[in-house]
DNA sequence: ATGTACCCTGTAGTAGACTACAGTGTCACA
DNA sequence: TGTGACACTGTAGTCTACTACAGGGTACAT
């Protein structure tokens, strides 16, 4: 169907789904929930995506990755443009995210040297003994 | 009661739920799915803790903010003592989970400055137009 | 014009991770 | 010795984030 609502380098959701790395139907199930816009229809009600759509996509997969939930994510995706916030507005919030990352990342640097102190003890004793990886992180 | 097999510096479940900011449920559920070992009771069946118990309860919350399943957590946990595992093979786990790690802290260092560019962004137009994240991850 | 790969809307089911509660027993201290 | 805070088991319920149909319409290549 050759609908003029739809621009020529959009995409359907089986195409979005491809690309993303998400499911059809988590798709439509993001969209439910709306942490993704009402998709833009043909006149059969085939949803129409483009490049903008992925991108939100891949940041929500990443975001999720980082054990953000949806509502986290919502809340991060609703630091942009909104005639009622100020910019000071949408400036504390995302100086508040980016401290929470902060922390995020020291603690995965933590465990990654808790790690690492294991992988060293089991190569110093090789062979036999204790590998505890708590005994590490509490080093740590 | 004063039970032979409880040591003096051990606590009840729920001292080890407020030190541990779990709640007890959470607690007698990890213990259920095999998260926690099983603990020691004394006579009348109380269960009882020692400071390892909360280390371990602490790593087990870090990791979850991290969005590490129980499943991953356990694993992680079981890279310790295993008389039918070779060190090599803890070293090789271990590195594995080292990457893991490097790759999300690699990730939260985009959206870091994914963030970062946002603020700086909204600072440059003080006061109206647009200030979306996802352009800002776009760039970064 | 027709086959088949794709899309639609419901609605219901699942997995993971808790959370609540009923009914009952225990600890410790005044 | 009694009382109030705390513990136990078991089972059922909840929330989040999907996932799986059923039953039906659509796009388009051949």
């Amino acid at each position: 169907m050759n609908d003029p609502t739809v621009r020529t380098n959009s995409f359907t959701i089986g195409k979005l789904a491809r690309a993303s790395g998400l499911s059809i139907e988590t798709i439509r199930y993001y969209e439910r929930i709306e942490l993704l816009p009402y998709a833009r229809r043909n006149a059969s009600g085939y949803r129409y995506y483009d490049e903008d759509d992925l991108h939100r996509l891949h940041f929500i997969s990443l975001a999720k990755r980082h054990g953000f939930s949806l509502n986290e994510i919502r809340e991060l995706l609703e630091l942009r443009v909104d005639p009622q916030r100020t910019c000071e507005d949408v400036r504390r919030h995302a100086r508040q995210k980016v401290e929470e990352i902060n922390v995020k990342i020291g603690e995965l640097e933590r465990m990654r040297r808790a790690l690492q102190q294991l992988m060293d003890s089991c190569a110093a004793k090789d062979g036999g003994g204790e590998c505890p990886i708590l005994e590490a992180f509490e080093r740590g």
